[in-house]
DNA sequence: ACCTGAACACCGTTCAAGT
DNA sequence: ACCTGAACACCGTTCAAGT
């Protein structure tokens, strides 16, 4: 937490070391995120990293928070609905930039990052009326969408080879899931026709507002 | 997909290999799953195992399969709805029984054990009324979040040594999220008070039904 | 206090060699 | 066709040694 002052400007430090991963990180996904890459990065040797960071995990966790903290700052709405919104499409979008977030958020809820959405999706829900139990569930069933969400951007990601075309993706995968057994698959063979034109995000909005009017509609009870 | 007939009943096969697999990863967590002690549990080389499966991706998509779809047969309720809670309940459980399942179905949503529940959850909205897009955007809502919960609860499982009591483990994650700075967590702080006594499962289920009253809604309009 | 880089204890995966 | 197990190419992490 405490940082030590250093003299020279190009000296290691946790900042410095957390910026070269996410680089890394974004150029050639999660698996590029080595000690000795990034030690190369940053010209110093693999084991200098270990005095500013713990280790990989932490350095992964740091990197997710130094994004994410960043992408939930301002955006506030006049509602609270119409914020959750804005924020969920905020995450969205960040981690459309950096694939390898979605992997961080889902497996590691207790990181700071996830706990930053748990907290602002809280914040919002809280009005007089609604007990505290009621705001407990709802502030959970969107943080488990959300991180739910990314853990499928995160797969999502993996799969699709860096520069593939979308749309041929897309069209990949409704291609197989048109292969399922008939009698097995009949839901996903007949989504399958809506895969290639369905927008992510639109969808992934629209699940929220599922949520939402789920909250509402449990108000009135 | 083929299996050659084999004469000894002691020899290798698929089966054998998945079943040893889930035993280590029962008792000792994904960490302890690796080719050199599989091969040892199976008294067998480590690369005679590269004959029956691809890799260890394979190999967890295989376990994970194994024990999904001995969990989603049967379970059918009378109405739609009834039907999705048992199987929410269900996948709930059995998450549970096995820890690593969550990070498995979270991490890898395309392996057939998570398409089978998003067919399963669709194949339930599938009712008259519903146009198309709503009910894929409903099915991925759903999916989403149970797949969501999948991955806290792995989570949950790292973070939980091997047979500590689960009320100290929920007083001890309470007792930091009262620590947290209250300008910044007043939400988390408030729900800390709650956490100790508050039960997963139920949680996990109000958020279900969350989605079911938007779905329900949003049929209205 | 901070950095170096060889060394350690692992991995998943491959493959020549066996039966 | 199936199995063996040494070997390869990596990892994260440690630590004596430097400055």
């Amino acid at each position: 937490m405490t940082k030590a002052p250093s003299r020279r400007g190009d000296a290691l430090s946790q900042e410095k070391i957390v910026e070269a991963a996410i680089a890394i990180l974004d150029k050639d996904g999660e698996s590029a995120l080595t000690f000795r890459t990034l030690a190369k990065h940053l010209a110093t040797g693999s084991g200098a990293i270990y005095w500013h960071i713990a280790d990989k995990t932490a350095l992964l966790a740091a990197a997710t928070d130094h994004i994410m903290a960043r992408a939930l700052t301002g955006a506030g709405a006049t509602d609270p609905h119409a914020t959750i919104r804005a924020m969920a499409l905020k995450i969205f979008d960040t981690i459309n930039a950096h694939p390898w977030l979605g992997a961080q958020l889902s497996g590691e809820p207790w990181q700071p990052a996830a706990m930053r959405i748990f907290e602002r999706m809280g914040h919002q829900l809280h009005a007089p009326g609604v007990p505290e139990e009621a705001q407990f569930n709802a502030a959970s069933a969107l943080s488990n969408y959300i991180l739910g969400l990314a853990g499928q951007y995160a797969a999502a990601a993996r799969r699709l080879p860096r520069g593939t075309d979308r749309v041929a993706f897309l069209d990949n995968i409704a291609a197989q899931w048109m292969k399922l057994d008939p009698a097995a698959y009949p839901f996903m063979r007949r989504m399958a026709v809506q895969l290639p034109a369905h927008d992510d995000r639109v969808q992934f909005l629209a699940g929220i507002d599922l949520i939402l009017i789920g909250i509402e509609a449990a108000k009135q009870t």
